[in-house]
DNA sequence: TTTATAATTTGAACAGTGTTCATTATATTT
DNA sequence: AAATATAATGAACACTGTTCAAATTATAAA
């Protein structure tokens, strides 16, 4: 009797796909219980025999979003040449993705994670990303002695606390103000981390 | 009649001091119109007769918590050598203080601004606080040539993305995991931040 | 001091949330 | 076809924010 598995996995995708409609049309905030199952074609009450909660189902969005997002990378970087220029490029369409998105941002980087769900699963999960987006190319600079393995390191991170820190302040904060600011405050960052590499 | 007045600004900062005591315990999630005007010993309707929301109530604490918060780091970064040195522990205060209070950090970054309120003040006045707690000692570094103008301008920018995102994955997605280990990355960020100086 | 007027405080009411649970409807098995 | 198991549902409850007319209090006038 598989059907009642593949049945009971159908209605899930439903509830999931109705969520990520609204989360990157109208965002977060229009994320409620009956919003979600009317777009799913059930009742509220429906949700909680497939699901504990509504912020379960939502970062359930979040590997969705995530495969999109490195589509979106991927294509976006496929013309630079490789080592910096393509590192550069991934981290800019990076940026670029959650921009376009910033509903995704709230999702991935300030909502609050449900307590003792799968808390460090989903948070590394999300933390990662990014970095996981740069790792060809960091493997690739590393080999061609472009970087050391240490200094390797201490960029990614630095990157990933200033891309996320960038985009915090320019998506909650409107800092700095207009995109092209922000295009510039992103370049410059970027180059300035990037900076004393043998490129 | 300049009574009326005084009296007004009381009752604002009976409202506003009920305010700051929840964000500080329990945090935004915790604060509601009916739970401020409790402890303020007003009805929570009568809150709407001296703030148009609660969000502008919240926001009107964001002045006092700054000032707070540049005590702590005065305080702590008071016997640090000048230079590099001291702005290490200036930075390191400042997220000292938004590690003790998540909450602060939450309204200060993470919150949304009721729209068409003061948005670009208060949003500046929250995104320039960190440099402004720098600016002196920058200005020192620039005088005595231990760093050029436009140097400083990159860095200052750079330590701005980086520690906010620092605290908000920190904060929000427990990475790195654990205190020690922030407060490492956080070192390890600043330094490489502060690098190429001739302290 | 008593009365009339103005100002302030307040709770009822409404429309939203999330969540639970007994009832209804559907599907399955006997 | 009847009995049983499974799934879907809406009523109900406790919360949110917000408005507004009524009640209370303070002020001014008689």
């Amino acid at each position: 009797m598989k059907n009642k598995a593949l049945q009971e996995q159908r209605i899930r995708g439903y509830f999931i796909e109705a969520t990520k409609e609204i989360l990157k049309s109208e965002g977060l905030k229009s994320v409620s219980v009956r919003n979600i199952a009317e777009k799913a074609g059930y009742s509220f009450a429906t949700l909680y025999n497939y699901f504990k909660d509504a912020k379960d189902l939502v970062f359930l969005c979040v590997q969705d979003f995530q495969e999109e997002c490195s589509a979106h990378v991927v294509t976006r970087s496929a013309k630079a040449a490789r080592g910096g220029k393509k590192l550069r490029a991934i981290l800019l369409a990076y940026l670029e993705y959650f921009v376009q998105y910033p509903g995704i941002f709230e999702l991935f980087f300030m909502e609050k994670l449900s307590e003792l769900n799968k808390q460090p699963e989903t948070a590394s999960m999300i933390t990662g990303f990014p970095d996981r987006l740069c790792e060809e190319e960091w493997k690739y600079l590393i080999a061609n002695k472009t970087v050391s393995a240490a200094a390797a390191a201490n960029k990614r991170a630095a990157l990933l606390y200033g891309l996320s820190g960038l985009l915090l302040l320019y998506i909650n904060r409107q800092m700095p103000a207009g995109y092209p600011a922000f295009l510039k405050a992103a370049n410059t960052f970027i180059d300035s981390q990037l900076k004393e590499m043998n490129t």
